[in-house]
DNA sequence: TATATAAAGTTCTTATTTGGAACTTATGGC
DNA sequence: GCCATAAGTTCCAAATAAGAACTTTATATA
């Protein structure tokens, strides 16, 4: 079974899923929450491919979580905004960051 | 770069989704909410392969959100119960299951 | 003119993960 | 002996991802 398989589940979580399910995802979702709007700045953030990072953004524009705006003419340049349906998955995320800070504590300092 | 690499990440976002941050996993997670707690289950309310379930089971206890009890001694068997931590997982499911009733209705009557 | 940089991707080849079905082990019932 | 149940494991083909280099459009510098 492939996971975009789960976009007509009966259940809404499925469903969640079958759109952001995916690590890469969400971080490119946590970093527009943190004001990163830019395909290089997805990269060098998650440390994912740049081959996947274009294929999740594409996925969320095409699901309207983010939009592509252009933020100039010469040479065309696009960035990636949250919509509303986006931000509004802030909750999602908050939940996952304050279970991650209550259980699991980094022990050494490291950097992605 | 591999995605259990960001468990030692500084954001607690990624260090979470390093464990759970995968459609299977949460899947898995959902059902346990649910009350499920057998293998089988998981197999035929997820749509994941066998393999597949046998190897997040694994990673969820290893991570200590799910604990395996034996509910028989012969022949042995075991089920999967969360433990408290993962009790603790339950409002990031919920702002999944919220997201989802809002923004992805389903059209058509479907199983999973 | 030639070279370098920047941003946003795409392309290529190799490695890893997943899918699907069948098989295993232990036990109880008919 | 034969079938069923539960919890996995094994095998191979198919799909995805990793990593690095390349492309495109345009500005800046020597």
């Amino acid at each position: 079974m492939k996971w975009t398989d789960l976009d007509e589940n009966w259940c809404p979580v499925a469903r969640t899923l079958s759109l952001v399910g995916d690590r890469w995802t969400l971080l490119i979702l946590r970093d527009c929450f943190l004001g990163m709007s830019r395909f290089d700045q997805f990269v060098s953030s998650t440390g994912a491919t740049r081959h996947l990072i274009s294929d999740r953004l594409k996925r969320l524009v095409e699901a309207e979580i983010l939009e592509k705006q252009a933020y100039s003419e010469r040479p065309k340049r696009y960035e990636y905004v949250l919509t509303e349906k986006g931000q509004e998955f802030a909750p999602a995320l908050m939940a996952f960051r304050d279970w991650g800070k209550k259980h699991l504590p980094v022990r050494r300092q490291s950097q992605g």
